[in-house]
DNA sequence: CCGGACCGACCGACCAGTCGGTCGGTTGTG
DNA sequence: CACAACCGACCGACTGGTCGGTCGGTCCGG
């Protein structure tokens, strides 16, 4: 029997990431989360010191995948502005397939109260440092006229969460519906700089397609 | 003594509305309300039916004076996509001034569960109304080209969410240091579609500018 | 027979909501 | 004007249910 250590972590976080979901931080009872793994209280509190440190862990491994995902879409891209995008279409659409990964990782959290504050700066901090990554990058690369990155990484942030949110609660637009527009509006909103300033000199290349 | 019935109601709203801000809803105890309202507990539960009716008065309270801020800002603009753009700057300069407001009407909901879910879904649907009414005017009018304006409204609404909960959070950058920035990749977004379908009939008068 | 994994009855803090009671003012009556 | 009957606003001790967390114990593999 012995040994079996992580399996029943995992199982207990795969439980958790569900249950969270449906009744977010509060309404998820540690019981709840011990049924559901077919364990007892005690067996939970044997892997893990608390329902906070519980939920933290479930954020942590869903904004790690996210984020990795997010990372690597954007690397296997040519220009910084096309990754940017890149990145920012995977997240739409991963979290667009998983409503309610995207619950859990978007909106459950506050109903921890303050303790959750500083995770989610964490967690957004994360995701927007990708993203501003890779328009300083595109700014560097000329791509794009100077801006102010962390803002912009930001409200670009923000967009994709409103949509995904609503789309949680409302279930329509879906995020991929959601997708061109926000290319458009996002992406094009730096490209009219661009045209401000034109003083790029990529190799001639067609620039980012403003729709699918 | 009698008749201070609306008095006393306002007393609450206002003590809630401070205490929502500072602990969330969980974590703000009736007893503290009543405590700051210089009330007993009996004395609260006289004026309001449940804590969760009274969270439901605050936010309803916020959301209707600021969508009612914003609907005159953006009347008292010239042209469709000069009221959205105003619409949008007073909403963020607002919530600017009022960190503590800002945190019960964005953040602080989520707190409650479930049961929050629906007003999120209201208050949100009222302001994305007001930017979602304003741009469609403004595709009307010529001013922008047809997109999915129920999107761009939602995006915008994201984008200015997430810079006022950042600034909550983090302290910077302020929403009036990110309003330039945001005003120019909101609004530039669009205009950079009226660019490709050039067929405006605007008369003469300079566009938006995008800086201040 | 040791100890890691797990059990589940139990504890006790916590808190929304209740309820019998108080008290100052107002109204009605003679 | 006096006095009673009434009422709206408010008080605060108490309750009842809920849950996170604990702890002494069991079971099984090595």
């Amino acid at each position: 029997m012995a040994v079996q250590r992580e399996t029943t972590r995992e199982r207990i976080l795969v439980a958790a990431e569900s249950a969270f979901a449906d009744k977010g931080y509060h309404e998820t009872l540690v019981d709840d989360i011990a049924g559901r793994t077919s364990l007892s209280k005690g067996g939970f509190y044997f892997h893990f010191p608390s329902k906070e440190d519980l939920f933290f862990a479930v954020i942590d491994r869903l904004a790690a995948r996210l984020v990795q995902r997010a990372e690597s879409a954007s690397a296997s891209c040519q220009s910084p502005l096309q990754g940017v995008e890149a990145a920012l279409s995977e997240v739409l659409t991963t979290l667009g397939r998983r409503r309610r990964i995207a619950k859990v990782l978007l909106v459950q959290g506050y109903s921890m109260g303050s303790a959750f504050e500083k995770k989610r700066v964490e967690i957004f901090g994360r995701f927007s440092g990708v993203i501003q990554d890779g328009l300083d990058r595109a700014v560097e690369a000329g791509e794009i006229a100077p801006i102010n990155t962390e803002v912009v990484a930001r409200a670009w942030l923000g967009a994709v969460n409103e949509i995904v949110v609503n789309w949680v609660y409302h279930g329509t637009p879906t995020p991929s519906e959601a997708l061109p527009v926000l290319r458009t509006i996002l992406v094009g909103g730096l490209e009219r700089l661009d045209a401000d300033k034109p003083e790029t000199d990529s190799p001639g290349s067609d620039p980012v397609a403003t729709n699918d």
